[in-house]
DNA sequence: GAGGCTAGTGACAGTCACTGACAATTGACA
DNA sequence: TGTCAATTGTCAGTGACTGTCACTAGCCTC
């Protein structure tokens, strides 16, 4: 492995200034009301160049995102095959909420990521990307603990179904930890302790009965 | 009740016009390939008009399937209130399918909603507002459970977690109908029947065991 | 049934995201 | 140092969408 020469460190600094002035103009001001222009001429390149970098404006909202759930997605393939398909979803969570605070700290401060998260989740255009990519990772989940299990996905639904229903789940955490006050990097994890807990429960034909 | 005056006709024939020809246009040749201006030429009336019925060019891709979520929706309500939640949500799918067929041929032909809803499934910016719209439609149904079951939606997680779990097997539902060959409403009501069956065993903590 | 009121429409100009083409620049490397 | 290739900037254009204002046509009153 070689030492990135001089264009590939000026590339790499010119991307996390891109990232760093939208994720802050987008926080400050709101999404739409941040022109494109605006980012550029801060960061001073041309417009063509932000384009070249991320293939729309909300490409950009993502970039710290999309780090995340790749973390995410190492972590599930590195769960013991010993678990079933639902503890290994569950334990990949957990287990990355405590390591990925400092992978992103190399790339912005946590609490832009936080306050980007929640912009994300209440700007309607940037939410509905949101939701469209959560479902490209559950394909790949999908495929992840069926190989686990040594079944087809195409043949049994069931490693889409498990996994629909968790991400579900974990939409509403996400959701609630947004709308809720305490924004921090344990209130997530806590809520997406609890949240899991409950699915199990959420299914029994009759709450009444159990409360 | 009065009846509609002529304004009020003619606007219903714009606005359904507006969504026929889109729909035609979209199915053809694709969401993106077609142009509003395409669109108002075909009707011919401005594109400024176009606007006022639609705040978007997604929008009236939307406006059947609206029409279908509001029928559900009310087919949830109806159900009576001795079944537990999630055979609510099931029964009012499983109807739903049945009545639902007649409500769209009044606006568009069957098999133009149904060729529409795949173009939906298929292009990645209607995908995504389409998700956003089912979580919209999911805060509904989550209230509408917490009622039924006498509980308060924002203290007690377990509405909208198994509503989140419940929409998330539908959607895989509409995903794998529309990869796969059969495309009638049967094929769609009997994936649903038999998803729906599959997720309390999807949900057990080891598959090997009870295959 | 003439005339005023107003909802609905069209025409026009402008903004913003995004793209293709080509020229200018600047690391990389012989 | 000079050449090559990657990167960037400039420019012109498209398409979605919005504000404004004038105009047309149902509607309603007298």
């Amino acid at each position: 492995m070689t030492l990135p020469g001089l264009r590939e460190r000026k590339k790499q600094r010119t991307r996390e200034a891109l990232i760093k002035v939208a994720l802050e103009l987008f926080t400050a001001h709101g999404y739409e009301r941040t022109t494109v222009d605006e980012i550029v001429d801060t960061v001073e390149v041309s417009q063509r160049t932000f384009f070249r970098y991320f293939s729309s404006k909300e490409e950009v909202a993502f970039a710290v995102q999309q780090m995340v759930e790749e973390r995410f997605v190492e972590a599930l393939r590195r769960r013991p095959p010993g678990e079933g398909p639902f503890d290994a979803l569950r334990n990949a969570v957990l287990s990355g909420w405590d390591t990925i605070g400092d992978a992103i700290t190399e790339v912005v401060p946590l609490d832009l990521y936080l306050r980007t998260f929640q912009m994300i989740e209440s700007t309607p255009a940037l939410l509905a990307v949101h939701l469209r990519r959560s479902t490209e990772m559950e394909e790949t989940l999908a495929r992840i603990i069926a190989e686990r299990e040594g079944l087809d996905v195409d043949a049994d639904p069931r490693p889409r179904i498990a996994v629909a229903a968790f991400s579900g789940v974990m939409r509403v955490t996400g959701q609630m930890w947004g709308r809720g006050t305490d924004q921090s990097l344990e209130a997530i994890r806590a809520l997406t302790e609890q949240y899991l807990d409950h699915l199990g429960a959420a299914l029994a034909p009759r709450w009444r009965d159990r409360t």
